[in-house]
DNA sequence: TGGTAGCACTCATAAAGGGAGAGTGCTAAT
DNA sequence: ATTAGCACTCTCCCTTTATGAGTGCTACCA
């Protein structure tokens, strides 16, 4: 579709604009791309790139700037180009290579080193709850009429509720449910734990109040977490270089950012691909993200899929040394996951 | 030291100014403030109070603009001005009438409306961990040299930590060791663990290892929580209304933003004191914060101060409007905790 | 003596004009 | 097919000019 010189030119303009951010010119091609051709011929060039759509003029006396779709034929044909900064490498190395952490502390790690690599911002998603097997439930009593659960889940997940009963219940009771529950619901996939009948699973009890306040609470819990957890890094990094109008537009993407739900939703295009995704422009879905571009790329633990990491940045984004730093910090992470959940 | 008509004119100088955003001009004062005097009485006074200090001009031919001082006098002589706003009561009011919830994400949902109300940036400073008292500790194994431990204090708060064992250690020691050390230590302050001697409390246990590692943990915890928790939210606020400068400053400012540990150490001028406090401006220690206006209040639980609610925004700031607003935010979060927490 | 009218003065802001420079598209020649 | 040459367009930046807001000062008044 394109022929050799002609995707040498587009290929240089996208460099030299992502390097520079300003628009590229017949006579800087010319010296840069040693064609031994000259500035009026790379014109005729840079003029039919444009009405094929790859290229755009700011105004009529500027060079050549590229559309979302010159950042698509640039990325699509990165090969070579490619490739890890020893920086990097060396960052991202020495983050997985401490050990015996927390989860969450790991992925706010691992967020707050991607947004520091990338100069973009951050966001990982968390792996789901419901993939997670029931472990142990924990059964602490605040008050007579107040219980404090908590259920750990194998991957080492945490999670917590409390329990407000109509009638106080006695400390031997507590223990006792906290047993049951224990013995029936261990090594169970959470997402089993819905198909649960309670009245069946409750004939075993005494104490049914309580019983079926933690199994309300535990699928009311992967109810809470249906959108998985979301951390959030470097969002600062989108206000780098930005003019006053951009500021305004920028506001509410900022503010959808707060809230994890939106902040969901704006990713759930991506969240399900089990391969890495470079989304330029208005190729995202959510049009908070029309400006920017998304690479996203899942993480495992072991062999299963578990969650996903992103940058979001400008679309004019050094994509040679960001996709492979996400990558590999994917890599890197999810081998870590494995050695850390057993 | 002022009379009274400077009062009123000073007064209505940084009214107008909060309001508006514009430099206050002599004749428009003349017309709202109805003294009965010219507008050049009122340039003579303005005059004067500039020369004391309260007021400047951007330049020559532009209206009267506060200082810091100016606004330091506004905020001392609130009184009568100030009043919480039908709105905000009732949004806070909602809020803090839904019972049964997890105090983390009370915390986060009155960070949020924090910010909401006060079109500022809003940080909650969480209990701190070591008044606390140690009432459950809970071991899992996750495989047989990897132990997930949870610590949960006696108002609810739940904190894990993953040891990482030498050797393997089996099941019923894990057990022993958990039972060993909830008799041990339970109903304890945290604080009060740093002092404990390791070797005279591991003499009653066989698996020494684990429990060595369980007790670190726990003092570990403890510092790794030294500087406590703070909540963020409406960071976004801060960028309302900012010109191209404004924003490069600011940049600095919401990268603090991101760690808690910078975040802690700019607030910790307020974070100990047990009463309101607005600072202005220069007021300010941390020098990010010079050119903004801090106002920050305590909330208790019980009889015992727990943590700090405050905001951040512009000097420029509707102090009539969001004093009391933090102030009732404060009380009802007191009171919904003492309900939460038993 | 405190208040006021009048007036000259300053300065920000906006609009308008005018090079300079960058980069183009087009044409004619190779 | 490529290229040199050239007219053209438009941004950017600087200067100029007019406008208007608001002041400080001075002289006058009750």
């Amino acid at each position: 579709m394109l022929d050799e010189r002609k995707r040498k030119i587009l290929n240089a303009v996208v460099y030299r604009y992502i390097m520079t951010g300003q628009p590229v010119g017949s006579k800087a091609l010319a010296e840069t791309l040693n064609l031994g051709i000259s500035p009026a011929t790379i014109r005729n060039e840079l003029s039919s790139l444009e009405d094929m759509g790859y290229l755009y003029q700011p105004h009529v006396s500027a060079g050549r700037v590229p559309t979302y779709l010159g950042y698509r034929f640039y990325v699509d044909n990165l090969t070579g180009r490619i490739r890890l900064g020893v920086e990097e490498r060396r960052a991202i190395l020495a983050l997985f290579s401490s050990k015996t952490r927390e989860l969450e502390q790991l992925l706010q790690e691992t967020t707050h080193l991607l947004s520091r690599l990338t100069r973009a911002a951050a966001m990982v998603i968390a792996p789901r709850l419901d993939r997670n097997s029931f472990k142990h439930i924990d059964l602490v009593s605040l008050r007579d009429d107040l219980i404090l659960m908590v259920v750990i889940t194998d991957t080492g997940r945490v999670e917590k509720m409390t329990l407000s009963l109509e009638s106080p219940v006695k400390p031997e009771d507590i223990e006792m449910v906290q047993n049951y529950l224990n013995e029936k619901l261990s090594g169970k996939k959470l997402d089993q734990l819905e198909n649960i009948d309670p009245e069946e699973l409750l004939k075993g009890v005494r104490e049914k109040e309580l019983a079926r306040a933690a199994l309300e609470g535990i699928v009311e819990m992967m109810f809470r977490e249906e959108y998985e957890k979301v951390y959030v890094g470097g969002a600062v990094n989108l206000l780098r270089g930005l003019d006053q109008e951009g500021l305004e537009k920028i506001e509410g993407l900022l503010r959808k950012f707060e809230e994890q739900y939106h902040l969901l939703n704006m990713l759930k295009e991506v969240i399900r691909a089990n391969e890495m995704v470079v989304k330029i422009g208005d190729e995202n879905l959510a049009t908070e993200l029309r400006s920017f571009s998304l690479i996203a790329t899942p993480y495992n633990i072991g062999d299963e899929m578990a969650g996903t990491i992103s940058v979001l940045g400008p679309t004019r984004m050094d994509y040679a040394r960001v996709i492979p730093t996400v990558d590999f910090i994917a890599r890197s992470l999810s081998r870590a996951l494995e050695t850390l959940t057993g």
